[in-house]
Order: structure tokens, then C-alpha cells, then sequence
DNA sequence: AGCACGCCGACT
DNA sequence: GTCGGCGTGCTC
């Protein structure tokens, strides 16, 4: 006797497109909802989510139109009513089809296994370990400013802001909240996320050591098929308690979750740039309220975000503030100086100070790290003649000069060429690199420290860290290592360098060239660039045994500039206030709410006249509701063109995020009725960007 | 988005 | 005579 039921899947297919929402098919086999299945589409099979059983047959499709289930995958225990939410309440304030986010949650190796496979890798993984409780190994003593924040802990549920200072002592703070929620119920689970891949085996090793081997499992892009199926198989199951990851892992199935803990939370990778554009870190906090978790953010300069969420609740705030101002032992932050580039001769790249100090540290063995956020030799080749830039042909964009492998490159399409000789216009043989990147910076560093010499006589040995020194797996490692073995005297990188990597006898940070946030057009340019000068300033001294006190030096025409101020007295508060006050007066995030439709097509006014109709489309129908989102007129991305597609953008506005999404639902519907049109044949894609990073 | 089917140019 | 260019159209 079978019984026969509808079930609602979700596949992978994209927001737009006919079949964008959850797919319809028959079942004969016993199923719940969160099953995962194996359905036809066309002729393919993929793997799904059952979403919703009923009892009926759908009314909207023919009987004829329904096709049956393939298998129902029951080895493994339907996904909870929570993840459905989680990622039925992403997909729909990132403006995504539900099927496309849940089966990018999905460990990609779980399409191609069949019901029996499956079955036979869990039996394997069925004796790995069986849930209960677990011993966490005792810590270092705790700082009254720790014992006193994970007190709070105890006693707060909600969102807790975590603000301390670099080498305050976090990372314990994390291990005991985890400890202890661990302590409280035996099948509890934590999931801990940090910013970017590179940072996890640090982490990974310190949570092993205090939690052991078998409980703790990551989750993130660099792991192999095969592991990522493992690891997220064990945390469905509630034998991996620990859940290490980066923001892929905010999704990770986690039947008992009670911490959720999001370290450096100002980070801007925690929001996918990508597909489904999810801010990790408010999916976190939405997911701990929905799991009845509790949520850490950390960081020793939080967003502006948080921070505001964050004030006291007599003026709305809904976060706890937590403060551990202190550094732990006797390390001291950094003195910063800043050096008045008005007064160096024209065209300086390292100041005199900034070279005495370098030749300071080499001269006692100690190490130096020099911060250019600009990779390659020179951002542009120019011709002094005609007045030829190596710009890219498919990209409003310069080609970056390499000198090492003597190439043009476009950083944003990847079309490379040889350097020119002559020049391409007119033939002379005069051109020259017009700005400095990190090679630059790092040759220029060999002539300017040739003649010095380390305590031992040997020469300054002077290494370069950056995306382009890196690109071979596992060259990040090897390089760091060489710095902390104490190899390299002088280190010259880009932001790669600054985050999170402990170089224990770094003693002097050089910020070359921080200038351009200042004035960018980017409102958060400068809030970025406090985050990471601070975070640089944190590499530094955090060993207490060196003699010498550390030190900043910062390069800049600007030293007046309130945010160098700022960053002197190591003072995140005040620049936060500074900052927010702008924010308010000029209307941005976070007492706004902002998302960008963009639109991509073969030419610049194809795109901009499809936002325009998508623009009046919200305005006739909307107006009632959404009187109070502001539409701004489409206008070129900053970065209009891109491997020969034009880019336009459009901004909406709104106070309240109620009424921003609600408009956002509306203009889903729009931008696939209006693709149908001839007019609109040019549209190479469109996209939804809330909350974005970047206008 | 895939991935088909479907109608017109340069090759063994 | 085919291989294959990517233009429309469908997928519960």
C-alpha cells in the first residue's frame, strides 16, 4: 500500500528563469519535509531539498506535468525546521531562489552520491563517535576584564558586541564561552567563523588542543570534496560540537546549536561578493535568535554596523557591548607617528624617518612590516610622448605593470600581455611606470638598504607577500613561516599581511601610502582603513620581552587628518563617534538602509534604460507602500566596464528595512517581465545587491 | 543557468 | 557532403 503526496523541492536553479521557485513532484515513498532527494529536471537529475509535503496535488500544474521523485536520500535525517528558515529567510532578503541557497549550503559531493552510497559512508562514519559530553582542557588564568565579559556571557542571551583591543585576550574569551556552553549540555554545538581561509589552521590547532581531535571540524572553500562532505556530515549529526569556518559555514546544519561566535565581525569578507550576496555575520545574528543561541561579534574596531546596534539600550540599542580595553602581559600597543609627507622632498616612497627606523630594527635584529595596498610594480605604464596609458581594451581600468614576469595585467578581467617595448601609440621607446606597487616598493627597499648591514655583517634580508607571491597553494604558509623563523628582516605586503598573522618580532609597521581612503568616494573607504592600520598596528609588540617599545609610522600628507588622530590615541571610539555623526548628517548606513540594483549589458544604455524601467515599474505600482524608499537615477558603475560588459547601477533608500525589502520583492517580478521585452534583449544579467559593501 | 534543438559558413 | 557557430526555448 502506497501512499501518494506532493512535495515542494528545492533545486539549484537561479531567482530568475521559470523555474525559479520550489519545484513540484510526486512521491511514493514515505518523505518529511527537510529529506534531501533526488528529482528529474529535463533530463538531468539533481540533488533537493523537500521543502513542504501535502497531501493534495497541486492545483497551478497539470497531473501530466508532475514528475515522480527519483529517491528519497533517508540515511540522512531530515535538514530542521530552523536551517529551512535560516535559508528560506536568506533567500529571500538577498533576493535569491531558495533552491540556489540551500544547495550552495550543501556540501557540493553530496550530488553525486545515490541513496545506497550514502547509506554505506554513514554506517563508516556512524562508530567515528557518538555524541555526549566532552572535556575541555583548562586554560590559561583568566584577566578580571575575561572572567568579567564571560560572566556577561552567562547571564545575557541576544547579541553580544565583544570590543577589544589586539592581544586583549579574544580568543580565550571564545574558548571558554565555548567551553562552557559545551559544559552546560552535552549535545551542544558551537560554530566559530573567522574572516578568510588563511586564518582557520591557526585556529583550528588552538581549538584541537583545548577540545581535542574528534569534536572540531572546519568549514571552508579550501577543503577537498570528500572532507567537506565529511565535516559537514558530522556536524548534521551533532558529532562535530565545534564548527570552525569561514562565512559558508553561517549555513552549516547544526541541530543543537547554542554559540555562534563571528571573530573580527567588521571584516568586509564576511559578505559573499558573489551569487547569493549574504552578510555572514547578520545571517549569524539572525540565525542565533532563530536557534535561541547565543552570538559573539568580536573585534578591536567593529563596524560601524555593530558598533551603533551596540549602544546603550536606553537609546535603542539591541546588541550587549562588552569592553576588554586591556592587552594581556606587559605588550604595549605601538606609538604611531606620522610622517609629514608635505615636508619630503617630491615623489618620496619611504621618508628619512621611516628609513632610520627600518635601519633601527635591522641594526638590533628585530623585524619590520611595510603596508602598500597596491600589488604589482606600478598601477599604470605611460608614455611621456603621446600620452599613452596601458589602459585594458575590455575593462575601464588600467593595466597593472609586473615587472617579475615583465607584464601588463588587468586585475579585474585577467587579460595579460607582455610589457611593450616601445610605446604602442607612437612608437617611443621613453615609457615609464606611473605610481608604485608592492614590487616597486620592495626593489626600491634593496637600493635604499643595500649598505646596511645586520648585526652579523650579512645583508638586509628583505621578503614581498602579496595575492600575486601567493598564488600557489600553500605559499602563503611557507612564507609566513620564513617570517617567523626569523628570515626575513623587512616584509612589504598588502592587507594580506596585517590580518591575523601574530609576527612576534615585528617592532616597526610602515603604512606607505594610506592616503587615497581619505577622500575616496567610498563612505567606507576610511572606515576600512582605520580597521586595518589598527589591526596593523596590533602586529606589532606582541612581545613583551623586546626591549624597544614598537612603533607606527604612518605616511601621510594629512597628519591632521581626524581618523591619524584618532588611530594615535589607538582610540576606536572616538573615530566611531566622528564617523557616525557624518553617517547621520549625510543620511548613510548604518541609519540607513541601502540596495543597489545593477544591470549588465553590451552597452551603457541598454543597461541604464532597463533600471530606468525598472524604476518606473516600482513608482506606479509601489507608490502606496513605498513612499518612503528613495530611488536614485541608474547611473555607471564606478567600474563601468568589465571584460566588455558595460555595468549600471541603481541605489535604493529607505529608514526602514521592511518597506526596502518589500520593494525588492516587487522589482523581482519586474526585471523578469521587462527581460521578456524586445527592448531589453541586451541585458547580459541583472543583480540584487542588499546591504552592499561597496556603491 | 544549463542544455537542448535548430538553421547557415569552412573543412575532410 | 559534415562539424559547429550561438540564437531561442524549456525545465515540476
Amino acid at each position: 500500500m502506497t501512499t501518494d503526496c506532493w512535495v515542494d523541492v528545492a533545486v539549484q536553479t537561479p531567482a530568475h528563469s521559470a523555474v525559479g521557485g520550489l519545484l513540484t513532484y510526486r512521491c511514493v515513498q514515505t518523505v518529511q519535509a527537510g529529506h534531501l532527494v533526488r528529482v528529474p529536471l529535463g533530463r538531468k537529475q539533481l540533488l533537493g531539498v523537500v521543502w513542504s509535503v501535502n497531501k493534495q496535488p497541486p492545483q497551478a500544474l497539470k497531473a501530466d506535468a508532475v514528475r515522480d521523485v527519483l529517491e528519497v536520500l533517508d540515511a540522512v535525517v531530515p535538514l530542521s525546521t530552523n536551517w529551512r528558515q535560516l535559508v528560506e529567510f536568506g533567500a529571500r532578503y538577498y533576493q535569491r531562489a531558495i533552491g540556489e541557497v540551500a544547495l550552495t549550503a550543501l556540501p557540493p559531493a553530496l550530488r553525486a552520491l545515490d541513496r545506497t552510497a550514502l547509506a554505506r559512508r554513514l554506517r563508516r562514519h556512524a562508530a567515528d563517535a557518538t555524541p555526549g559530553p566532552l572535556q575541555a582542557l583548562a586554560g590559561p588564568a583568566l584577566t578580571p576584564e575575561q572572567a568579567q565579559v564571560l560572566q556577561a556571557l552567562g547571564q545575557h542571551s541576544g547579541v553580544h558586541l565583544l570590543f577589544g583591543n589586539t592581544g586583549s585576550g579574544k580568543t580565550e574569551v571564545y574558548l571558554r564561552a565555548v567551553a562552557d556552553r559545551l559544559a552546560a549540555d552535552p549535545l551542544a554545538q558551537a560554530l566559530v567563523m573567522v574572516p578568510e581561509i588563511n586564518l582557520t589552521p591557526q585556529l583550528e590547532a588552538r581549538v584541537r588542543e583545548r577540545f581535542g581531535h574528534e569534536a572540531v571540524v572546519s568549514m571552508h572553500s579550501g577543503l577537498t570534496p570528500a572532507q567537506r562532505l565529511r565535516c559537514w556530515l558530522a556536524a548534521h549529526a551533532g558529532q562535530a560540537r565545534i564548527v570552525l569556518g569561514t562565512r559558508m559555514a553561517v549555513f552549516a546544519s547544526l541541530p543543537r546549536l547554542r554559540l555562534i561566535v563571528v571573530d573580527e565581525e567588521h571584516d568586509p569578507s564576511y559578505k559573499q561578493q558573489e551569487g547569493a550576496r549574504y552578510s555572514a555575520r547578520d545571517l549569524a545574528v539572525y540565525r542565533g535568535r532563530l536557534d535561541g543561541a547565543l552570538v559573539l561579534l568580536g573585534s578591536a574596531t567593529p563596524s560601524l554596523e555593530s558598533w551603533y546596534l551596540s549602544r546603550p539600550a536606553s537609546e535603542g540599542g539591541r546588541y550587549h557591548r562588552l569592553h576588554m580595553p586591556s592587552r594581556i602581559g606587559a605588550a604595549r600597543l605601538p606609538t604611531v607617528r606620522r610622517v609629514d609627507m608635505n615636508h619630503q622632498p617630491r615623489r618620496t616612497l619611504l621618508s628619512a624617518p621611516v628609513l632610520q627606523a627600518l635601519q633601527e630594527r635591522v641594526s638590533r635584529g628585530e623585524q619590520s612590516m611595510l603596508l602598500l595596498n597596491r600589488r604589482g610594480y606600478a598601477p599604470v605604464l605611460h608614455c611621456g610622448d603621446c600620452g599613452w596609458k596601458s589602459e585594458c581594451r575590455h575593462c575601464s581600468a588600467f593595466r597593472v605593470f609586473h615587472k617579475t614576469d615583465r607584464t601588463l595585467r588587468c586585475h579585474h578581467c585577467g587579460a595579460t600581455e607582455r610589457v611593450p617595448q616601445v610605446c604602442p601609440s607612437c612608437g617611443n621607446a621613453d615609457i615609464a611606470p606611473l605610481g608604485r606597487g608592492t614590487e616597486q616598493l620592495e626593489e626600491h627597499l634593496g637600493e635604499l638598504l643595500a649598505g646596511v648591514r645586520r648585526a652579523d655583517g650579512t645583508g638586509v634580508r628583505i621578503a614581498r607577500i602579496d595575492a600575486d607571491t601567493t598564488r600557489l597553494k600553500g605559499s602563503l604558509e611557507t612564507q609566513l613561516a620564513q617570517v617567523h623563523a626569523g628570515e626575513v628582516d623587512v616584509l612589504v605586503g598588502t592587507q594580506m599581511i596585517a590580518k591575523g598573522h601574530d609576527f612576534r618580532r615585528v617592532t616597526l609597521v610602515v603604512a606607505v601610502n594610506p592616503d587615497t581612503a581619505l577622500f575616496s568616494s567610498d563612505f567606507r573607504a576610511a572606515e576600512r582603513l582605520f580597521a586595518l592600520l589598527m589591526q596593523a598596528a596590533g602586529r606589532a609588540g606582541r612581545d613583551a620581552a623586546l626591549a624597544h617599545p614598537s612603533e607606527m609610522l604612518v605616511q601621510t600628507f594629512h597628519p591632521s587628518h581626524p581618523l591619524f588622530e584618532a588611530l594615535k590615541r589607538h582610540d576606536y571610539p572616538s573615530f566611531a563617534q566622528h564617523a557616525l555623526s557624518e553617517r547621520a548628517l549625510a543620511q548613510l548606513p548604518p541609519l540607513m538602509h541601502q540596495a543597489l540594483l545593477r544591470a549588465d549589458a553590451r552597452s551603457q544604455e541598454v543597461a541604464q534604460t532597463f533600471l530606468r524601467e525598472v524604476q518606473a515599474c516600482l513608482n506606479v505600482t509601489d507608490d502606496s507602500e513605498g513612499s518612503s524608499v528613495q530611488i536614485y537615477p541608474p547611473v555607471p558603475m564606478s567600474l563601468q566596464r568589465v571584460a566588455n560588459v558595460e555595468r549600471a547601477q541603481m541605489l535604493l533608500e529607505s529608514t526602514s528595512r521592511s518597506a526596502l525589502q518589500q520593494m525588492l520583492a516587487g522589482a523581482q517580478t519586474h526585471m523578469l517581465a521587462l527581460r521578456q521585452q524586445p527592448a531589453h534583449r541586451g541585458i547580459v544579467r541583472w543583480l540584487v545587491d542588499v546591504d552592499p559593501q561597496t556603491i
